[in-house]
DNA sequence: TTGTAAGCGTTATCAG
DNA sequence: CTGATAACGCTTACAA
């Protein structure tokens, strides 16, 4: 069903079908027409045509790589409610950690004269971001810092140093940090720097703080802090990088000590305020970041950028909240 | 940048560089010509333009309607890992509740040819799905079952079920059932349903269960149950509809007996195998969905309903696995 | 193997 | 206000 069949259908041209659906000069017998041929045939134009024509597909590009479900989801849902009120459309991708399979959905997005895109990550950004900004495609980069593109993260550093600050050590506490391994500079080095800065600062040195590595899952915690706790140390403090970790770390405690309030255990915290480790093991200390809102600000952002193409480059850091002291 | 452009740079015809991106019969020769001209202009072709010509988009367009997050990743993880291996792309789109949102978003998918639609949803398909009947395009929906639809979705009536014969009730055990509000049919009523069929089998007879019901969220699951307890009823069992509530209930009963594992505590059930609920509260009985397979199920129905359009809509109930008991 | 040319369904320009 | 008509960038007969 076409345009021109609408039109014949309603006895008029088929520019006055363009009008009807995007509000020109018509009169209102044709108008009532055009309606009820539409109805009739159940016409559904066609965006390719219409983005062909005008070369403007309002619509926005958002390459979600892997990461934690709650901040992918909370993000995704922040941007499609900002994009949603406004005037335009998205297409989200999910991508695996696979160089290939970005660079792929990339180029599919590009190909599709997406106004701008929102790259989701926490993993490094694919070098293939140069073909949009050759192609003078807007971008916005969600979840770390790059430099000389429009950004929106939170202060990781920062969250973890006022955790650390507002956790009960003194300089004689034993603490273990656990780091999440590889590439994810947000979660791994930033928090952990952080935490480590915040500890000093209230007076416990950097080389009495165990740090040790492991991945992103709950069982990797738990492996990890098993270990851990088998060498025979002990520690007044295990501090994880993800509250995923930190549910582990929880498991291998109550393992070890029967309990994870008994009384010689050690205090867990985490990053992420996930409400079933708050209900369960709660509270325990934590940080909580509004995933939803960081998701309407880079909405809002990447507007801004659609609107004035001249503008700078902006980086925007949000704030958070420590939770569970 | 275009396919002329690129064409006049090589000193070739706008065909043989769409011959070059299809493979068709080109001279070697020439070939590289357009290779390098490629390369050096940044030529990506227009993906609405080649659509409008072919009228296949080669995508499918997902959407999926806010619930479980591990659930929507999990399947929309799937969805990409098996499409993306094959010939296609998706393009996704998250809808929260509003059914105006929802038939927008639809609506949009359909103006862009895309050439199938899969719904991810637990809540009822909207009516708006007509579109894509009268538009021909083939529709498959996950996480439940739509009369006259092709469907991909979990046994949860036999989750349930099976769940509740491996408690350990007896005939004289008190259980309660926290259902979960709301036109959710798959996580409500047949999650209720099996449940207590599965009891009955066992001999509890279903005017002894206590059945309530409360919303989505820990909190939602901690209050019910607070208030559940403070009526003064005892319970051996309280077995939650999802493993928020499940983390919810545990809070609560740890607020009244002091500990999850007190002697007099209630045993609790959820659904979901929330990998954080099992580490910290853990083993609880519950129940695991493979999610991503869910997802490269419903993307191989949809590629059999492309291959072949006259083929009869099929109905797939995925198993599960029953955990922690 | 190659090029020419006719659309695909829109929208925008330009006369009426 | 309205209707022809020419693009938009691509693929694909068809002819060479």
């Amino acid at each position: 069903m076409t345009n021109k069949e609408v039109a014949e259908l309603a006895g008029v041209s088929s520019a006055a079908v363009s009008r009807f659906l995007n509000g020109g000069y018509l009169s209102e017998e044709k108008r009532e027409r055009i309606a009820a041929a539409i109805e009739q045939t159940g016409y559904v134009p066609s965006a390719n045509a219409r983005i062909l024509r005008t070369k403007k597909s309002d619509t926005i590009g958002v390459i979600l790589t892997k990461t934690d479900e709650s901040a992918m989801s909370g993000v995704a849902s922040g941007l499609e409610k900002y994009f949603f009120a406004g005037d335009y459309g998205t297409s989200l991708a999910y991508v695996g950690d696979d160089i290939k399979e970005q660079a792929k959905t990339m180029r599919s997005l590009l190909e599709r004269q997406i106004d701008g895109i929102i790259l989701v990550s926490s993993a490094p950004v694919p070098g293939d971001i140069d073909l949009y900004i050759r192609a003078r495609v807007p971008v916005v980069v969600v979840g770390q810092h790059v430099h000389g593109l429009t950004c929106v993260r939170f202060d990781n550093f920062g969250a973890a140093y006022d955790l650390a600050s507002a956790l009960r050590c003194t300089p004689e506490s034993r603490v273990a940090y656990v780091d999440v391994a590889g590439k994810y500079r947000s979660f791994g080095a930033d928090r952990r720097k952080g935490f480590l800065a915040g500890l000093e600062r209230v007076g416990v040195e950097e080389d009495r703080v165990k740090v040790c590595s492991t991945g992103f899952t709950v069982n990797d915690g738990y492996k990890t802090v098993r270990e851990l706790l088998a060498s025979g140390s002990v520690f007044d403090y295990i501090c994880c990088a993800t509250d995923s970790v930190a549910a582990g770390a929880l498991k291998a405690i109550r393992e070890r000590y029967g309990s994870i309030t008994a009384s010689r255990a050690p205090k867990v915290s985490g990053f992420g305020d996930d409400p079933i480790l708050q209900a369960v093991a709660g509270p325990i200390p934590s940080v909580r970041f509004d995933y939803e809102e960081c998701g309407i600000k880079a909405a809002e952002m990447m507007v801004d950028l659609l609107k004035d193409r001249t503008r700078t480059n902006m980086s925007l850091v949000l704030g958070y909240q420590v939770v569970g002291v």
